[in-house]
DNA sequence: CTTTTATGTTAACATTGTTCACATAAAATT
DNA sequence: AATTTTATGTGAACAATGTTAACATAAAAG
């Protein structure tokens, strides 16, 4: 931090803070070199001391940022002390949170222009680190408690993370009111998936005030 | 389509077409205005002729992709003379097989970059002509028969809509193998959703095979 | 104290979307 | 038929952007 200093330091990571910085107000696509070498006052090449382009700075955002989702959203999943019902509400909850707070980056993370590196990441880690396979597990847990149906439990993820991913993109693309309330829309879609896959003893089992539903079945 | 003449004579359908072209094989961020100008063999400005801008030029492309997106979806919700579950199950299977098949077109039309068009263009049509308009009469007709829970048509729509949505956007975006066949996830996806909203009338109305599940309930 | 390595600068380039002055064909008007 | 107007296409130039290469300087290693 000290002035007049030909080296800065610390400069990779202040490019990442102002690009961390950036989308959280604009979409990466209006984030440019010019923009962080202003930003840092450094000349419009500096930056490639420390990435090689621009889509390796975008590329280590996304590595960040699959960490700060993955610790949004999984951690409630392993919670084996509450019941497993509210953990998949809770995790759907954060999910919704994280994409409606930082829409710029889960288009990041989620979007097609860099499912290359996303694949990357994915592939290093072991499939119960991250939140696709913390949902897997956790259902596979159900199913041996007999809350859940005895079915496919990639399947069962893959509808569960569909109807999140569906109703955050259409959220943050622009497809509600901004002032429609999306939790009652939550809701209603949980009540839906659950009731296509839970078995009957799941009534004994939440603490969710709006289960209430449920019980028709 | 006569040679050597300075005026192309409909230059503008050969653009739209041209890109139309384009975006089956590539994503719309690639298309390039060069592209277009070299497949024309005109000059790099004679696109601003007919189009003030190349977003006009998409937002074009959008107004006539939405066009093509209802006319693949929304006509089987109609069909009054067929079952409401197997018009339900058809129109989904043919919004992922539209959004599989038109990757690019899909997120053009879905994503958040032009979601200003997709307003504009909304606004105009009134609520029974477009693809989400024709799912909430259908829901509403379900109602009105029974088949379906008595509850907020709009809400579900949007659950039906995201798991659509959702599941769609995984398979184009690179979250699937190409080799998995989402034809059964899909009705997995279906059969969660619909016991979400289905009354047991049901079973008497669907002539779809693999509908047993629903008899479980 | 010298050499090497890491980091930053300046100048230049190609690509892209865009604009403007100009050119020409087609259509409208006289 | 001749002239004017409108529609459409061209060529040159611009600014913004990502990128590279040659050069500069500070810090680290020897």
């Amino acid at each position: 931090m000290k002035k007049n200093e030909y080296h800065h330091g610390n400069l990779k990571e202040e490019f990442l803070r102002i690009a961390f910085e950036f989308i959280k107000k604009e979409d990466i696509d209006k984030l440019t070199l010019k923009i962080l070498s202003d930003e840092t006052a450094t000349s419009r090449s500096a930056i490639y001391r420390h990435f090689s382009s621009k889509d390796e700075l975008i590329e280590t955002m996304i590595k960040q940022g699959f960490k700060q989702f993955d610790d949004a959203v999984a951690p409630i999943l392993r919670r084996l002390d509450k019941p497993l019902v509210d953990r998949f509400y809770l995790s759907g909850k954060y999910y919704l949170a994280f994409a409606s707070h930082n829409p710029n980056l889960y288009r990041l993370l989620f979007g097609k222009k860099y499912a290359r590196i996303r694949e990357e990441i994915m592939s290093l880690k072991d499939d119960d680190c991250h939140g696709f396979g913390a949902l897997k597990i956790a259902i596979e847990e159900g199913q041996r408690n007999g809350i859940l149906k005895k079915d496919n439990s990639y399947n069962q993820a893959i509808v569960i993370w569909s109807s999140l991913h569906g109703l955050s993109s259409l959220v943050i693309d622009g497809f509600m009111d901004v002032e429609q309330m999306y939790e009652k829309l939550y809701e209603d879609m949980f009540q839906s998936l659950l009731a296509g896959i839970i078995t009957n003893k799941v009534k004994l089992l939440t603490t969710l005030p709006f289960m209430n539903k449920l019980s028709k079945l």
